[in-house]
RNA sequence: GCGUCGGUCGGAUAGCGGCUAUUCCAGGAGACUGUAAAUCUCCCGCCCAUUGGGCAUCAGUGGUUCGAGUCCACUCCGGCGCA
């Protein structure tokens, strides 16, 4: 059985885990480390194919639950699958609705997401068996995970075997394990019995991804296993190995976070990962975090926040983040971020983006994206480009004293 | 001139005797990290303050009432109709 992709280190950082490398699909090559833009219901929010390629992104991730409730996994298969259907011919992956396992379920209606900060010391005890909570649309079972689809109220059940079924009717070339994302509020004996649920689940999806695969003669996407385990070392530890240990073609680390707990898991975890295989920390993509995870050995990254704050106008300028909507900008004729290349800040001033988003025009949230995008895939390459060159620690410093200041 | 309907925070509105005057837009700011998201939250009469407090306010002036944006009278302004 021939591997679905190829992953090859080209240079490692001195004295720490990141390094850079390559990622061969069957439709393109990913330059690790890479971000991976996120187009959950097969599109990239507000923009073309042809505006995600000129942001230059390599690899695009669709949601596995979201296309199962529409238009189906069964009808996106008979359409040729993702790529086909949404005109995107480079790589594609697809998560496993294990994270709307928590945004429907724990998190639903909730102030808590990807990262949080905790302030409040008794925000980290349980909040499970509270009553007058909203009713959550994603209930765990022992098999799997039973959504009430947040459109029209039907029930689905999703299993690891259903998530991976599914996944290959999408036919991304890289899909996940279905896993169980907890919220950092839930105890130590919560969080062990998530996880040990995770593991199992991993397996089973491998299994039957592995059925499916020799069924269809030894072709099929590649399967990443994650690993979760939140905030405690002993779990997180305990789930790189097991994980680790599976013969997955890849990794994700998942979870959601306290913001100060991100980099201590993803260096325990790191250091237990086999070396020799892609690391994809999932859904986490502000600049600061991504040069926390380049250095520490994660080679892709997918987030929502460069399109979300795209739409809204929040956007990502060399000197930190501004809100091109407010008044400050609203007769700044120069360019968004002088020091992009992109088209948005070659072609447009911050005053007529200010007047974009202020008038409600769908052209706004398009050139946001687009800008926002190619800043953070831009990034990410010249991590990618400074660890080539070895003067990636006088990047990161350079670029985060002016960023953060 | 007569009749009639109306004048509520920048605009548009709700309120038709009962204590904090509604909502939408505009305006000001904030949030967003495997997308329930072209979304959401807060502020938006004035003055202090740290939570909070004080004072105003429904065109104007009187009146009825325990209590009036709301009822009555007159005045001013506007729409419509009739002369």
């Amino acid at each position: 059985m021939s591997k679905p992709i190829k992953f090859s280190i080209k240079k490692e950082l001195d004295g720490k885990p990141g390094r850079a490398g390559v990622i061969e699909t069957p439709h393109g090559t990913i330059h690790t480390p890479a971000f991976v833009s996120v187009g959950t219901k097969a599109s990239v929010k507000a923009l073309t194919p042809e505006q995600i390629l000129e942001t230059g992104a390599e690899v695009v991730l669709a949601n596995t639950y979201h296309l199962y409730l529409e238009p189906g996994d069964e009808r996106v298969k008979k359409f040729g699958g993702l790529q086909k259907f949404m005109n995107w011919h480079g790589p594609t992956m697809t998560d496993s609705g294990g994270f709307q396992v928590f945004s429907l379920g724990a998190a639903y209606g909730k102030e808590i997401s990807k990262v949080v900060s905790i302030t409040d010391p008794s925000q980290l005890l349980s909040e499970r068996s509270l009553d007058g909570e909203e009713p959550r649309l994603a209930k765990i079972g022992q098999d799997g995970v039973s959504f009430r689809s947040h459109h029209d109220g039907t029930l689905h059940y999703i299993t690891p075997e259903k998530s991976i079924d599914i996944q290959h009717n999408l036919g991304a070339d890289v899909i996940f394990a279905f896993d169980e994302c907890t919220s950092p509020t839930e105890s130590y004996q919560y969080q062990e019995e998530a996880l040990e649920r995770t593991h199992r689940w991993a397996k089973r999806s491998l299994d039957h991804h592995n059925s499916l695969i020799r069924a269809n003669g030894g072709i099929g996407p590649a399967l990443f296993g994650i690993v979760q385990g939140g905030r405690e070392e002993a779990l997180r530890k305990r789930s790189a190995e097991f994980i680790g240990g599976l013969d997955f073609d890849g990794f994700g680390i998942g979870g959601s976070f306290a913001k100060e707990d991100m980099e201590t898991a993803v260096k325990w975890v790191n250091e237990i990962l086999p070396k020799d295989k892609p690391r994809h920390l999932l859904g986490i993509g502000e600049p600061e975090d991504l040069f926390m995870g380049v250095e520490n050995g994660v080679d892709l990254f997918d987030c929502v926040a460069p399109t979300r704050n795209g739409r809204g106008g929040t956007l990502y300028t060399s000197s930190g983040k501004i809100n091109v909507r407010n008044a400050e900008y609203r007769e700044d004729t120069g360019p968004l971020d002088p020091e992009c290349g992109c088209s948005v800040c070659k072609n447009y001033s911050r005053a007529y983006l200010c007047h974009l988003y202020r008038a409600h025009e769908m052209l706004g949230g398009t050139l946001g994206s687009i800008h926002n995008l190619y800043f953070i895939i831009n990034l990410v390459k010249q991590m990618r480009q400074a660890i080539l060159d070895g003067n990636f620690q006088e990047f990161k410093t350079k670029f985060l004293s002016k960023y953060s200041k």
